[in-house]
DNA sequence: CTGTTAGCGCATTCAA
DNA sequence: TTGAATGCGCTAACAG
């Protein structure tokens, strides 16, 4: 292998010269640039070696971005999709490559965040307690944290997901509705799914599904509903079938929910599908209502009433924080809106005055 | 900053046992290994530096993925994501990070080429003569391709767009459609889009979009139809959206096409939305077939009728390419299929003798 | 404009 | 088991 000392001293110049011809063109004389230059490409020199540059300039040109999931997971999610363009909006133009790093198996995670040629690390919706979280901080670099619990001392960029699901709920009940169903997310990385109570999300390690619970649990409490009184769900995965998993036996319970407050639109859309295959109408037998907005929300047929919030602003947030730590507040929350649209109408009990 | 000397001084230990304690624990008295550790702790030692470790071993542990498009833009194209889910699902056992690498702005990629730490590149859909490529192979890295045109030396990874769009038109020959409109994918990265002739595809700078329209050709002039008597558009970037503003120019135009030969299924999908805003039914008035089969494909109404092929799988494959350049063929072509949904009918003119 | 000097922090021989 | 020595390839000061 051809190393900058292999050129200098085939031209008999320093390697401060050859270092220059490569990285301050300018600061060399013209012909003495093209000498190098020449004799490089005659070496087969491949140009100064990226590694041995950041060791000596502390700087690694890339960001990472930790995933609780595998890849392949974290890229069917619509909304990590959308976070990762509004990070990838900010890194582009500071020159900052984006690196990918899964956290699914955690003693590998560990390994791949110590081996990490990185300046910074975006964490997104890791599950408390995670080991790896531990295994960031020891990297010593600036660290920001999305759409999970913030961490005192670390940028946290979040939305208020309990108000959003209270607004949810208080939607439902204003529309009359007095029976329930709610299609939780996973409480954990290894959740198993299944009918659950209220109180097993004492246990939850994801914050999202801990406050959208709370969050649901408050609304409804508005009409003295208590969670004991409303059939839980918690699905075993992020995806649409996991969701039609959930409304199915949900919908089975008697007596019939006539609304489902649904933790994701991913999960949303599967109960969608659920509702049809029981032959229910949306909205005229039953209501759901999503969370998140993702892009299919508004394409499904009827349309989902949804919470949306700003993923891509929450990436280039992220992003920003991490870049520069120190201009960056503890926590920043973004506001989320109740999108009405189709998938949510009247309780049809209403209808018939009951 | 400590380092790993500095804890060697401190304990009167040598480098050599320091650096077992973090990398072969088992290499060492128990006895030495705590104190070592206990001693990193109290220092506040961050553990072996990644980069001085890569520029030793001579390993990244990431492999580069780089993109022709900007990064957010490139997140938004089902088929990348799903082509990255398969890259992933090899990178992830053998513990590679992925480094997502923009080639929009050429000069900055050449940049974050040159000092990206990766073991290899993956190269997806660049298009022809692109300075990006000698950047790449300067480096001396193992590289492979895939959906762009196959360079000697280099694996690549594609499918025969050029008999997968001759089976689309000849789809539509068999039913009876002899007036046609081919809406196309961008010649270069630089295309403003509109209405071309099939002669300007001769310097089409993207591999698919030529081969796309080869295969239309070759197609159609089985039924005696040239190019030179279908109204062909270039989408100006790959949206829904530019399908959309293309389809509609392309069915103003007298006699208006019964069926229209669109190289992607973002592009088709946007097409369907024109013929919805002109009040033309599909497929009774226009027929419609996409290309790639993006799960949207299945979801839209009506259901498009499209050329499906393997994301998935092919990611995989460049990425095991890129693992091990030695044990790859030099170029591995995927199967295709033609998924007839029910966005291809008859067409309107048979049904009155015309 | 050009060269000299001095490490960046580590892992890997090899010998003890 | 442990330690001493060596250099991976580069760039940033600084001096000429």
């Amino acid at each position: 292998m051809t190393t900058l000392r292999d050129i200098a001293e085939a031209l008999g110049v320093s390697r401060t010269s050859v270092s220059n011809a490569f990285n301050r063109p300018d600061q060399l004389s013209p012909d003495l640039k093209d000498r190098i230059l020449a004799k490089a490409k005659e070496l087969g020199y491949l140009g100064p070696d990226p590694v041995a540059r950041m060791l000596r300039t502390g700087q690694a040109g890339a960001i990472g971005i930790v995933f609780a999931e595998s890849l392949p997971f974290a890229f069917s999610d619509p909304a990590a999709i959308t976070l990762l363009q509004g990070v990838a909006a900010v890194c582009e133009p500071v020159d900052k490559a984006l690196v990918l790093l899964p956290a699914l198996d955690e003693a590998a995670a560990q390994t791949a965040i110590r081996s990490a040629a990185v300046d910074g690390f975006i964490v997104y919706c890791l599950p408390e307690g995670s080991p790896v979280m531990p295994a960031l901080r020891e990297r010593g670099r600036p660290l920001a944290t999305v759409d999970q619990r913030p961490i005192p001392g670390i940028p946290a960029v979040r939305i208020d997901d309990r108000a959003g699901a209270e607004t949810c709920a208080r939607h439902l009940l204003d529309l009359g509705h007095r029976r329930f169903g709610i299609i939780a997310m996973e409480m954990n990385l290894t959740s198993t799914g299944g009918l659950v109570t209220g109180d097993r999300f004492a246990d939850s390690r994801f914050s999202g599904t801990t406050e959208r619970l709370r969050g649901y649990e408050r609304g409804l409490g508005r009409a003295g509903i208590l969670l004991d009184q409303v059939v839980i769900y918690e699905a075993d995965d992020p995806g649409e079938e996991a969701g039609k998993t959930a409304a199915l036996t949900v919908l089975q319970q008697s007596p019939r929910p006539t609304a489902l407050l649904v933790m994701s639109d991913r999960l949303a859309i599967g109960a969608m599908q659920a509702a049809e295959a029981l032959g229910l109408a949306v909205p005229r037998d039953l209501s759901i209502v999503g969370f998140d907005d993702i892009p299919a929300a508004a394409q499904v047929t009827p349309a989902l009433t949804t919470i949306r919030q700003p993923f891509f602003e929450k990436g280039r947030t992220v992003a920003a924080a991490v870049l520069d730590p120190a201009a960056t507040p503890d926590v920043t929350l973004f506001p989320y809106d109740l999108i009405v649209r189709s998938s949510t109408g009247p309780a049809p009990d209403r209808a018939v005055g009951s």
